[in-house]
RNA sequence: GCGGAUGUGGCGGAAUUGGCAGACGCGUUGGUCUUAGGAGCCAAUACGGAAGUGUGCAGGUUCAAGUCCUGUCAUCCGCACCA
């Protein structure tokens, strides 16, 4: 008999089809299982072998569950809204739809090759007017609940193409398509207010069982701070400067102060600023600086001194310079910094090149050399009413000393920024909102849902940097829902996070016309229980998503707090010369030639067999050979199989010790030894010369999730009753996991002399025992007296002499 | 600079609570079968002639360290100077 993979694959890939075997039963009185996998963007590339590396993982898992008698939901769509896309149609004069369509298509096809067990008939599309209907209507629940707001925010503009950029395409500060000067540019934008939602973002993450270095990354993206919001007056205006600190213990020490180039009084006070026109120059220069090139080029630090204002320190009323500098970002906090160059090695930077005063606040170090910034514990000196205490006590006494004064007050900051939800671009999920100059803006009827893309002759973006659906005026005219006066829609369209945000939510009911899905079926399939995905989107698609679970907890509409009780990733798979795959390094690896060459069973094999799940790993024909030569390997084993229907006497061990390998494994993303446990079993079996029907029916089992063709074809070839994936998955006995007569190591003083063979059950004392008894030990020792013996049951004897 | 990781044979990688370092696979070498084999099967394979030495490097704890502690070097990924 020959092993034929495109002959099984294809047959069996119909069969289960034909089956619909693997579609999620909507019956509650199941235990249910939800595995998910991100969804990918459908690329004009299709699949390289990276994509299958999550995908075959959960499948793996998916298809032990269902062995394990769980009704399972593993569902597969799209998230197809985005620029490549866009990109792509502008350039060859295509419709995005049809592009994507063409896209998903492939995708499909090649996804459907490797024989996953989606439930296809659940199959969703983030651009289908079906799907978008209902992430519009949870924008509107954000904005009804007071969530979505308006906000100038900068975005890269191309001052040559006239139109916003991606940050991914602006390179060096360029733009990538005409190389010409990228700048920053004001845009009245709709913002999420995810940071409501930061203590509780932080919170929910106690008792999930996500990879610790997850969790780690999502709370440090937060980055929740501890501190206080100080005031400091500033003379000629009657406004105070709000600076936000998480060392309030340091006032004292605070020689001047610093405002980001974008801070707003520089506008507002623009008249009482007596050297404007230099500081203007400054700003223009910054706007060119991304946010990480300021940190890039913090070895030098640059400012303007603000001539005309100054600030008060409110602690000892201290007159103050104000400066201008990039190191201070808009962004984090109020944009504007009390400068403690004592302690803070910016600060320290700064100072020095502009000959600013240093002042030491918490003792220790030296400031003649450099910012003293080990400053955790310490006692504070030159610092008035908190001097000579604590630095904990001394943040203590100093709120409530400023709190007390009207100065300022304790506050909690974090690092997590509001979510930037406008786009100005055509493919992606319009804004259901529209402006009226009496009411404002206005959300559009529910009942108006979903408010279609209109079809456009061009995608480019307006020549002033506004969405290419600007340039439609009967779409963009239309009237106020409330008060029926002429309105205008809001142009902008939502970022491709958008549609992933809830995702896993429409796979549960996708087809469902009332609402995004039923109640009683959240409450039947929610939470998902595991999910897994790239590190890449740890931070924000991992976040938004739970932020957009929550609010929708918040308001009644799903039944758990979070959405994903498990989350893991995988590591990349590189090409193999070691390098990130990409079609610019021509080290891409289709799974198409692969599957072509040996197989969508050894395909998923060496997926699994290629290394450490969680880290990177290079691709290697040669690996894929093995897996190939493993799987004829199993399919001869039905040369030599006997009819005896159990386990046979010597290999009862073996099979126990696969089953408990193979099981265990599976779950905690050891697949590769699991399948090294199985290769193992087959090298045995062949030693042996035969195996019983029953110790390769259980064989066949446990290996059917990561290769289920093949394993169908033997079952059937076999003649086993039924079909494979109906079976259940086998079980194992502890006790007959543990071979009888064990081989332990005899040191003497830590180092290996011998080995001998003992009884797996004998105690500690009869192993000490051993050393003044048996031969072998004897003749190692050579006459020694031993000090001391240590004995590890089933491990080792290790004599001190 | 900050945050997250990672360093084990020629290569990918194994190794509960510290307990035989190198499972399994690749590659290589030899044997066997064959008209033939870039197929299959069998065997060997960390280094060293040996005593011994070996998990990035230097120390430490321990009867015993890849695993724990201290210091250090290198590489990769992410980033928003986080005040």
């Amino acid at each position: 008999m020959e092993y034929n993979p495109k002959e099984i694959e294809a047959k069996w890939q119909k069969i289960w089809d034909d089956l619909k075997c693997f579609n999620a039963k909507d019956d509650f009185s199941l235990p249910k299982y939800y595995a998910l996998v991100e969804f990918p963007y459908p690329s004009g590339e299709g699949l390289h072998v990276g994509h299958p590396r999550p995908y075959t993982a959960l499948d793996i898992i998916a298809r032990k569950r269902r062995l394990q008698g769980y009704n399972v939901l593993f569902p597969m769509g799209w998230d197809a809204f985005g620029l490549p896309t866009e990109n792509y149609a502008m350039k060859h004069k295509l419709h995005p739809a049809a592009v994507t369509k063409n896209n998903i298509a492939r995708f499909k096809k090649q996804l459907k090759s490797i024989g996953y067990s989606f439930d296809w008939d659940r199959e969703i599309s983030t651009t289908d007017p079906k799907y978008y209907r209902w992430t519009q209507w949870i924008f509107l629940q954000l904005f009804k609940h007071g969530l979505a707001y308006k906000k100038n925010m900068s975005i890269n503009y191309c001052t040559s193409c006239k139109v916003g950029l991606a940050n991914e395409e602006v390179v060096d500060g360029r733009c990538e398509r005409c190389g010409a000067e990228v700048v920053k540019k004001m845009k009245n934008q709709w913002m999420l207010k995810i940071t409501d939602y930061a203590d509780k973002l932080i919170e929910g993450l106690t008792d999930l069982d996500y990879l610790e270095s997850i969790k780690a990354q999502q709370i440090n993206w937060i980055g929740k701070s501890t501190g206080a919001e100080v005031y400091f007056k500033l003379t000629n205006i009657s406004e105070p400067l709000v600076v936000y600190t998480t060392r309030p213990d340091t006032l004292y020490g605070v020689t001047y102060m610093v405002i980001s180039p974008e801070h707003p009084y520089l506008e507002e006070y623009k008249l009482l600023i007596e050297n404007i026109d230099e500081i203007r120059e400054y700003q223009t220069e910054s706007s060119k600086k991304s946010d990480f090139e300021r940190s890039e080029i913090a070895k030098e630090k640059t400012g303007v001194e603000i001539k005309g204002i100054k600030a008060v320190n409110p602690v000892n009323n201290k007159e103050i310079s104000i400066w201008v500098s990039d190191y201070v970002l808009m962004s984090y906090g109020t944009g504007a910094i009390m400068a403690v160059p004592g302690h803070d090695k910016r600060d320290y930077e700064f100072a020095k090149k502009f000959n600013l005063p240093i002042i030491e606040v918490v003792s220790g170090g030296d400031l003649s050399v450099e910012a003293y910034t080990d400053i955790e514990e310490g006692v504070m000196v030159n610092s008035g009413i908190i001097d000579g205490l604590e630095v904990k006590d001394a943040k203590v006494k100093i709120i409530e000393y400023i709190e007390s004064k009207g100065i300022g007050k304790a506050k909690d900051n974090f690092k997590l920024r509001d979510w930037v939800f406008s786009r100005q671009r055509y493919w992606g999920e319009p804004i259901p909102l529209v402006y009226c100059d009496t009411c404002g803006w206005v959300p559009i009827e529910e009942s108006e849902l979903p408010l279609l893309l209109p079809d456009l002759e061009t995608y480019e973006p307006a020549e002033d940097g506004e969405s290419p659906l600007s340039k439609i005026t009967d779409w963009v005219n239309t009237t106020c829902p409330k008060c029926g006066k002429p309105a205008k829609r809001e142009t902008d369209t939502m970022p491709n996070w958008a549609g992933s945000s809830w995702y896993f939510l429409r796979y549960i009911d996708p087809h469902n016309d009332e609402a995004f899905a039923s109640k009683e079926k959240i409450a039947y399939w929610m939470p998902v229980d595991w999910y897994n995905g790239g590190m890449e989107h740890v931070t924000l698609h991992l976040l938004y998503s739970r932020f957009w679970h929550k609010f929708l907890y918040d308001i009644g509409y799903v039944n758990t707090p979070e959405p994903y009780s498990k989350r893991t990733a995988h590591g990349m798979i590189l090409g193999e010369n070691n390098e990130k795959m990409s079609k610019s390094r021509g080290n891409v690896v289709n799974p198409d030639k692969v599957i072509d060459d040996y197989g969508a069973d050894t395909l998923r094999m060496y997926e699994m067999f290629i290394g450490d799940f969680e880290k990177s790993a290079p691709w290697s024909e040669n690996g894929v050979k093995g897996c190939r030569r493993f799987i004829e390997r199993a399919f001869k084993m039905t040369d030599f199989m006997t009819e005896e229907d159990n386990y046979s006497k010597d290999m009862e061990t073996l099979m126990h010790q696969t089953i408990k390998k193979v099981t265990k494994d599976f779950e905690i993303m050891k697949f590769n030894t699991a399948i090294a446990q199985l290769m193992a079993f087959t090298n045995a079996i062949y030693a042996k010369g035969s195996i019983t029907k029953k110790e390769f029916a259980d064989f066949l089992i446990l290996l059917n999730p990561v290769s289920p063709h093949v394993t169908e074809e033997l079952w059937s070839l076999c003649g086993f009753p039924g079909y494979i994936h109906q079976q259940k998955w086998p079980q194992y006995d502890e006790a007959k996991t543990v071979e009888d007569e064990i081989e332990i190591v005899i040191q003497i003083n830590g180092r290996n002399k011998t080995k001998i063979f003992i009884s797996s059950d004998m105690s500690r004392e009869d192993m000490e025992q051993l050393v003044y008894k048996n031969q072998e030990i004897l003749n190692v020792l050579e006459g020694k007296q031993p000090k001391k013996v240590i004995a590890v049951p089933k491990r080792l004897i290790n004599i001190v002499v």
